[in-house]
RNA sequence: GGCGCGGUACCCAAAUGGGAAGGGAGCAGUCUGCAAAACUGCGAUGAGCCGGUUCGAUUCCGGCCCGCGCCUCCA
């Protein structure tokens, strides 16, 4: 089954066609690091991982590379501002950022490469521009003269004239037209500077993507991947800079992800409503946070609201309480034929076999997980049906359906970087979140407890009760185990 | 103003030219000492509005309204 994917350069859904048999070279945008990330730059390193664990899934042999963007306005002006060597800045963003992706379960790429490794790659990628007559010297600053690459729009679908008529660009001398943009800039005194033929400076923020791009994986590559608001100059600024320098084309396929919104409005730094990755996952738990991500197509918008955040946790929960149901069924010695018996066992013996069929099929069209989890629920709710009329006893079906379905978690672990954790796991970190933001001490829970069952065994149902509401006050809940045990939780 | 995306039940959210998955919330029930969880049942005769194409449209086309994004740094 081939893969579709929604390419924004030709604004449709195409089949997905490797440039060469068995490989995909992809290149997405990563951070500036000059602050600590939020939610929405969780978003697209999770959407693009998903996509890069889904191809390998498929037996792609991938070359994922993923930038950090090392040196630009933003870091000098907060280097200035901290009194922080902008090395010793961007080098500890980069490690916050490195801490997130693994606090949200994100592989590294193939290749992480930093913009001030590749100044050579852009002052050659210059010079090129520079003798194709695309660029020109001004004051040493270099400009990319946009009006003479004639593709010029065709990503973000723009219009030069228009462009220009709508122009909210200021007006700078040393450029000879508004929209041309600077390949390099000119040293300003306190600045970091790089030689280059036309004097120290500094690249312009989007040559390191082009030059970095192409020199790890070629040109043409396949995929090239960022969010939205990246369309518009940046992507577009990329193809300018890369086919201006010939007839190839860049890249064949442009994926871009729809941005965390937070009360309807886009969240970012400017807007100051962002919320911090640790923020979140301290607050819902990593587990929750990627499971919300991947609750909507990547291409949509999604809300961040604590609505939104409870419903996906909801949701979340289901499935590992399933899991928890079924670590009591001792696995199978040998993994038996399943004989399916009755209609509850047929029915769940064919969910199970059509899941993988129904994932795949809503993960080729174009990553949708939300689609692919909407498969996994039907599932879960045969499976808990069959659970619950199977009554104790382990069975050989019992234990090849669980076995079944541990294999299928797994390979669906694979592609979305959820569903991976062990139950108890997962309600341990829900037990420390909780107990963080709503300030309740585990052991506490756990003595209140330990009261209760006192109290139980001793048939004083009424202080059961009583501990069990102050417990619930607390947002704690409590479900009394068939062997007199009592499994916790925080609602 | 230009370009782009979207408007699906109370909320979130998929698919689809033949009449709408899934999750949450709600109500009723089964189970449980009581709960919780789970399960069952109920819930859009209609998909922003209006036209058109079609035997038939939520799905295609056109117009309108509304929201969002980009056009300046931005994942």
């Amino acid at each position: 089954m081939p893969i579709r994917v929604y390419n924004s350069l030709t604004q449709k859904k195409e089949t997905l066609k490797p440039l060469k048999k068995g490989k995909v070279g992809m290149y997405v945008c990563g951070i500036t690091a000059y602050d600590v990330c939020h939610l929405g730059h969780a978003r697209a390193a999770v959407n693009f991982d998903v996509i890069y664990r889904y191809l390998r899934q498929n037996g792609l042999d991938v070359t994922y590379v993923r930038n950090y963007t090392d040196i630009d306005d933003k870091i000098i002006k907060r280097s200035q501002e901290t009194k922080m060597p902008w090395q010793e800045l961007t080098q500890r963003y980069i490690a916050e950022y490195q801490e997130d992706m693994l606090l949200l379960n994100v592989l590294t790429p193939t290749l992480e490469p930093k913009a001030t490794d590749h100044i050579p790659q852009m002052v050659e990628g210059i010079q090129k521009l520079i003798e194709k007559k695309k660029a020109y010297e001004a004051n040493g600053s270099i400009y990319y003269s946009v009006r003479a690459f004639k593709d010029y729009g065709k990503l973000s679908h723009k219009n030069i004239e228009e462009l220009e008529a709508g122009s909210r660009v200021e007006i700078d001398e040393t450029k000879k037209d508004p929209l041309d943009f600077a390949l390099w800039k000119a040293a300003k005194p306190g600045e970091p500077t790089w030689d280059s033929p036309w004097g120290p400076g500094r690249p312009g923020w989007h040559i390191e993507c082009s030059a970095m791009s192409t020199h790890y994986l070629g040109m043409p590559f396949d995929i090239h991947g960022g969010g939205r608001d990246l369309i518009f100059p940046h992507h577009e600024n990329e193809i300018a800079q890369a086919e201006g320098t010939g007839s190839k084309k860049f890249c064949g396929y442009f994926l871009h992800n729809g941005h965390v919104n937070i009360n309807a409005e886009k969240m970012s730094k400017s807007l100051k409503n962002f919320k911090t990755i640790k923020e979140v996952a301290a607050e819902h738990t990593p587990e929750v946070v990627r499971f919300f991500l991947l609750s909507v197509h990547y291409g949509s918008p999604l809300d961040y609201t604590e609505k939104n955040m409870q419903d996906a946790k909801a949701a979340c929960d289901r499935i590992y309480l399933l899991e928890q149901r079924l670590e009591t069924i001792p696995p199978a010695k040998k993994a038996g034929p399943p004989q399916p018996k009755g209609e509850l066992e047929k029915a769940l013996a064919k969910s199970l076999k059509d899941l993988d069929k129904k994932f795949k099929t809503a993960m080729d069209d174009d990553f949708n997980t939300a689609a692919a989890l909407g498969a996994i629920f039907e599932t879960v709710r045969l499976y808990n049906k069959y659970l619950d009329a199977r009554g104790g006893e382990t069975t050989p079906f019992a234990q090849w359906a669980r076995e079944r379905w541990e294999a299928q978690r797994e390979c669906y672990h694979q592609a979305l970087g959820i569903l991976g954790l062990k139950s108890s796991d997962y309600f341990a970190q829900w037990k420390k979140a909780g107990a963080q933001t709503k300030k309740i001490e585990v052991a506490w829970v756990e003595k209140k407890i330990k009261e209760r069952e006192e109290a139980r065994r001793q048939k004083d149902f009424k202080k059961g009760d009583v501990i069990r509401g102050e417990l619930s006050g607390c947002g704690v809940e409590l479900k009394d185990r068939p062997d007199g045990t009592t499994e916790w939780h925080f609602r």
